[in-house]
DNA sequence: GGTTCCGTACTCGGATAGTTGTTGTCCGAGTAATGAGGG
DNA sequence: CCCTCATTACTCGGACAACAACTATCCGAGTACGGAACC
């Protein structure tokens, strides 16, 4: 079990976004090729992005994807729930207490919630509580501090195409 | 994305199995009854578990699986690995900054590790203490203080199959 | 020369196949109880 | 009556299909730019 991959490409195209905020919409051949990622599928994940609010979408020549809002305020469960699509829940309790012989044992069939759910839904809160309090500027910040001095000339590079 | 049905059965078997700690080893196909779960596939899981030495299998007649350690010692974290088998990283780097455009930009080419996946990884470990600072007995506990007093007859129904 | 209009090229968006992982099932290897036979 | 041994039934264990989800791809709808024609 893990996350799919477009988790990754999502985040990783909201920084590159974030990097690039005041040139012009990236479509979605460009985001693909700085990373050499698979262009439709990409495009798919965009979408999503774009249906959650998190990216706006311009068609047209000169058109392309750019932040719906500060990256301060995109936090990585955002880009996880919107690609995800909510399915991002880990756990799903299907109630297999309430039936087969268990069915019998009063000590079962409390309308308390399922204490191994509840555990398991516990953890899953801790997850998205450290999702919720990353944001993509945290890793932008992150970037240029380790290398403030060519922040610009490679953003240029960047936005040309390539290197 | 989630978690497979596996880790659910997984979980409340091993209730089971800490219920019923005095009793004989309990073969699969009452596990399944209990939670009217398939049977071969419980028993697919329950292989998992016996892999993972949280429970012992004994075959032939009046054999079944048993808890391998006190259920204080069992954690959350230690189903969900033996059943997801290893697959339970959530999240994997594939190293995409190093590849197409961006490999040509020096802040995305820095040996340290991926700013991305050290905040997905966080995420990640908030998740596994919390699963490892769970343990079955804590269910247990709360069973019983559920119902004391229906304890000792439930399970002895359990034991024998329909309630 | 300025304005309007049309053609073109570029972009997103949703609908469409291929592949991997999860779910579900089956049969064989091994083991302990069981009953018969012999001492 | 007790011991030995073959039979038998029951269990786990790994190998074998069916399904779903993820990955990958394509073509159509819409839009802004660019140029030509007209005023």
């Amino acid at each position: 079990m893990r996350l799919g991959e477009g988790v990754e490409w999502g985040l990783h195209s909201c920084l590159v976004l974030a990097w690039l905020d005041d040139e012009a919409p990236i479509p979605s051949a460009r985001l693909a090729a700085i990373h050499e990622l698979p262009v439709a599928y990409l495009a798919k994940q965009m979408q999503a992005l774009a249906r959650a609010g998190i990216v706006t979408s311009t068609s047209g020549p000169r058109g392309g994807f750019k932040l719906a809002r500060p990256a301060s305020e995109v936090t990585f469960l955002d880009v996880v729930d919107a690609i995800e699509g909510g399915r991002a829940s880990l756990f799903e309790c299907t109630k297999i207490r309430t039936r087969g012989a268990a069915a019998g044992v009063p000590e079962f069939q409390t309308d308390a919630p399922c204490s191994i759910a509840t555990a398991m839904h516990r953890a899953e809160v801790e997850w998205r509580s450290a999702l919720q309090a990353t944001t993509i500027a945290d890793i932008t910040r992150d970037i240029s501090g380790a290398a403030p001095g060519f922040a610009k000339v490679s953003r240029v590079s960047l936005a040309k195409g390539e290197p």
